[in-house]
RNA sequence: GCGUCGGUAGCUCAAUUGGAUAGAGCUUCUGACUUCGGAUCAGAAGGUUGCAGGUUCGAGUCCUGCCCGACGCGCCA
């Protein structure tokens, strides 16, 4: 990648200037404006200012020892000491002369792969998958696609809460409420109903509680923990049927796992846990239960001095002791150098709880901790800026958005194209209306919430997932007019002669894919690449009105030929990281 | 009360180690060769980045105080 060039040349020439700085620092990273030029560096200022050096100074001696004429153009110092490239065409043409025999066009793989597990979407057992869910899901995939394609070693794990209190209660439904039939036809929907009346009746905040109920639930959740086969047999029964759901939404959405390593596989594994925190003086008995007080001053402020309860007091595990064996099993077995949890950001305090006390610990029983990184995000809200629900109150089940937007998909599909077979068109609708979710979903920052809305995310101008697979749509075409296989091998042997702006800022911008995954990996920000790309199929719009291409003649329509492939490689592999397909037409 | 996250154009959101004149889309208005797919493109309008201080060559970004909102705070996950 030319940025990485420009930057050796750059450090090498301010190592022979400053040669005990710490020259790393000195990133060249695209300008923020093109009129400065292509790439920049603005770090020379302040590495001037730690010295107490004149920053135009230091730059103007680094600028004369570095020569980068293979590429840029004469470099310009500016301002206080910014430095900007400007790339030769002949050198852009290079880059992309080589991108087209790359098997993966401007990406380069990490210097450094690491084996990364990625814990996300974690639905729970016998409860219907809800919007909840979709974050988590559509985020954890697109981070673990991400980090694969850079070469990283991911591991995707399901972590399914498959096992806790709430089974106490669904035994109890399960024995005195359950409706076969109605469980044949929609398992999912019964056992929430059933859940729901029993969990009512054990609540003592509301009136419909029942005390015999409670203790029904709890002697039922204590024969379950013991082994007994009636329960365990009912409880895999549960699993069994909702396995079946989550296999049914993860395939619409064309998400994998490794693994499917639910609560219950660490239900033997708790045990080393307590006996470890206490043998290193990390967890003590308070009222009963074991927990890990954090005293320590560089404990997060949010945590300092709270409890963080690792066993219960009736000597139950609780999420964190499964949590933390989790950890553990990464670290040791599934050799794991870094661990991604992609939860809701309510669950902050918790896992902050988790994470140090994993890293003392590990610290006091001298063994490395994994990096524990909370990729935290906002909630899915309504149009009254409240938690999306049914308007009777529920949870909007993920099955039916996902049906909704292929449903809203097919409608506009049929509108802008009758002509199309019914099986054509269903197939677009569903390929656009789940890219739409998607992308609507990965689009806004993560940490923040966002307001929920068809209108917006199928809309088919800006920033929509249709706009940019509207653009991989009319590559294809161009391709099929020029007659598909012609046109392509003639794209891949073309030499390139940039002339037009369009071209050349298209081809520009296509130098910077690998950046830009680069940084989506280090922030887990999937909304830097929904915004590449966007700005992608803009500048490719612009040079497909003023630049023809089947029509020009031909070094000219080689060039651009060579252009369009790139750009709908470079489109279809993007889209692809975000987990949305493109089609030949829409 | 303590803590976490946020507050940017009328609306929804961006802004890559602190970088140059804070950018898009929606909306509104104006325009585009009988078009390689018009589900497109070009142009116009729109701002005291919640408020007040501070740090420095430079602050939406860092620090302090305050206002507003969401969320969390001992045995659910």
């Amino acid at each position: 990648m030319i940025h990485q060039l420009l930057q050796d040349r750059l450090q090498e020439a301010a190592r022979q200037v400053l040669p005990e700085a710490e020259t790393s620092l000195l990133l060249v990273r695209p300008c923020p404006d093109p009129k400065f030029g292509d790439y920049q560096c603005t770090a020379l200022i302040s590495l001037a200012k730690e010295r107490k050096q004149s920053p135009r100074r230091l730059a103007a001696d680094v600028l004369a020892r570095l020569d980068v004429g293979e590429w840029c153009e004469k470099v310009e110092l500016a301002g206080v000491g910014f430095i900007n490239f400007r790339l030769k065409t002949s050198a852009l043409a290079q880059a992309l002369q080589s991108a087209i025999r790359a098997g993966h066009p401007f990406v380069q793989k990490a210097k450094q792969p690491r084996t990364i597990v990625i814990d996300f979407s974690s639905p729970n057992v016998a409860k219907p998958m809800h919007v909840g869910h979709i974050r988590s899901t559509v985020l954890g995939d697109c981070l673990a696609r991400t980090l694969r394609l850079l070469g990283h070693h991911v591991i995707a794990d399901n972590h399914i809460g498959d096992w806790g209190t709430q089974f106490g209660m669904l035994l109890v439904g399960w024995k005195t409420l359950l409706d076969r039939q109605t469980l044949e036809a929609d398992p999912l929907g019964e056992m929430d109903r059933i859940y729901k009346v029993i969990s009512a009746q054990c609540d003592p905040e509301k009136p419909g509680f029942n005390q015999s109920t409670l203790d029904r639930a709890r002697a039922e959740l204590v024969k379950l923990q013991s082994g007994d086969t009636e329960n365990l047999a009912i409880w895999r029964e549960m699993i069994a049927l909702s396995q079946k759901q989550f296999d049914e939404i993860y395939s619409r959405l064309g998400v994998k796992f490794d693994y499917a390593l639910g609560e219950s596989f660490y239900n033997d594994k708790v045990q080393r846990v307590y006996q470890e925190l206490t043998a290193c003086g990390l967890a003590v008995e308070s009222e009963g239960a074991l927990v890990v007080f954090q005293n320590e001053p560089e404990a997060p402020a949010n945590i300092k001095s709270q409890p963080f309860i690792i066993r219960k007091r009736d000597g139950a595990a609780n999420y964190a002791s499964t949590d933390l064996a989790t950890v553990l099993y990464r670290k040791e077995n599934l050799k794991a150098d870094k661990v991604l949890y992609v939860v809701d950001s309510r669950q902050r305090d918790h896992f902050d709880h988790l994470f140090f006390t994993v890293y003392r610990w590990f610290t006091k029983t001298h063994r490395n901790p994994p990096e524990l990184k909370l990729i935290d995000f906002g909630t899915v809200l309504g149009d009254n800026n409240k938690p999306l629900k049914t308007r009777s109150g529920e949870n909007v089940r993920l099955r039916d958005l996902l049906d909704e937007a292929e449903e809203r998909a097919l409608k506009i599909v049929s509108e802008k194209n009758p002509e199309l077979s019914e099986s054509q068109r269903r197939e677009i609708a569903r390929i656009v209306g789940l890219g739409a979710v998607k992308f609507a979903d990965l689009l806004p920052n993560r940490q923040s919430d966002y307001v929920f809305s068809w209108d917006k995310m199928l809309a088919l101008e800006g920033n929509t997932a249709p706009y940019l697979q509207y653009a991989c749509v009319r590559i294809r075409s161009i391709f099929r007019k020029g007659g598909a296989e012609n046109a392509e091998r003639g794209a891949r042997n073309a030499e390139l002669s940039l002339a037009a702006p369009e071209e050349i800022a298209l081809a520009k911008h296509l130098l910077n894919f690998g950046l830009v995954l680069e940084a989506v990996a280090d922030e887990y920000r999937p909304n830097f690449l929904c915004n590449y790309l966007y700005e992608l199929a803009g500048r490719f719009a612009r040079f497909y009105e003023n630049c023809p291409v089947l029509k020009a003649a031909e070094p000219e329509r080689a060039t651009r030929l060579a252009l369009c492939d790139l750009t709908a490689r470079v489109l279809n592999r993007g889209l692809d990281v975000l987990g949305i397909e493109t089609t030949e037409q829409m």
